[in-house]
DNA sequence: CGGAATCCTCAACGATACTG
DNA sequence: CAGTATCGTTGAGGATTCCG
């Protein structure tokens, strides 16, 4: 990266905090364990059902999946919808801003193909 | 976003990913508690000292900060600079993969930013 | 099928004190 | 100044069982 345009991008950070960082605040609402991989395989595949999802998913447990379901609803990343039949069906997609975490996963992608290649070149 | 764009980038995932997720590998270099903020105010202040950064982290303990900083260090983002003095002298640098991560916290800005302002148009 | 309810464990994190 | 050493705590996450 030059120079010039990383000044660019810190000064820009600087000019533009608002009160509660926005960083800390994308964080705290992607950041346990589940809700990356949750939106990852939402992104691949857009409305999956409960079974579905926890299979795709892989190792999480009903707990953690409706919990993090739970909470992606509240923070309007995921919608839920209920066929209200019997037996249920529901399935999960995203909304629009649940969309546009693509961008961010995009570069920690990017970032972390990075640091993996580090990792292998040296110790 | 654009639904072809959006497309676009979910196939690029598919297609290139490794043995271990990189996304998933980023979250676990940068996902504990303070990483984001220590590398946050390198970027801010290349160079700091060790106390110096702590008061410019604000809250972090001893702890925290040696262990944060250590890790990092393993990880190739940060690169300790000892000036073997008395009384001692450290500081602290980013290095290029450090450097790096900026693109990615841009991302996290953005889409902070975009919750941030989701979050009070609606409940 | 899509969960809810309970209980439990551990590891991340914090608090405090001390040191070359 | 730049840490280390110890101990204490808490809550995220896991395991298991049950339910309409």
């Amino acid at each position: 990266m030059e120079q010039s345009q990383f000044q660019e991008k810190v000064t820009y950070f600087k000019e533009n905090m608002p009160k509660e960082c926005p960083i800390t605040y994308s964080m705290k609402i992607i950041g346990s364990k589940w809700k990356i991989p949750i939106l990852w395989h939402l992104l691949l595949e857009d409305g999956q059902h409960y079974n579905e999802l926890k299979r795709t998913v892989g190792g999480i447990t009903n707990t953690m999946l409706t919990k993090s379901l739970r909470e992606l609803e509240a923070d309007g990343l995921v919608r839920r919808h209920n066929y209200e039949t019997v037996p249920p069906s529901v399935t999960y997609h995203l909304t629009e801003l649940g969309k546009n975490i693509s961008d961010t996963l995009g570069e920690l992608f990017e970032w972390g193909k990075k640091l993996q290649a580090h990792q292998s070149t040296d110790n």
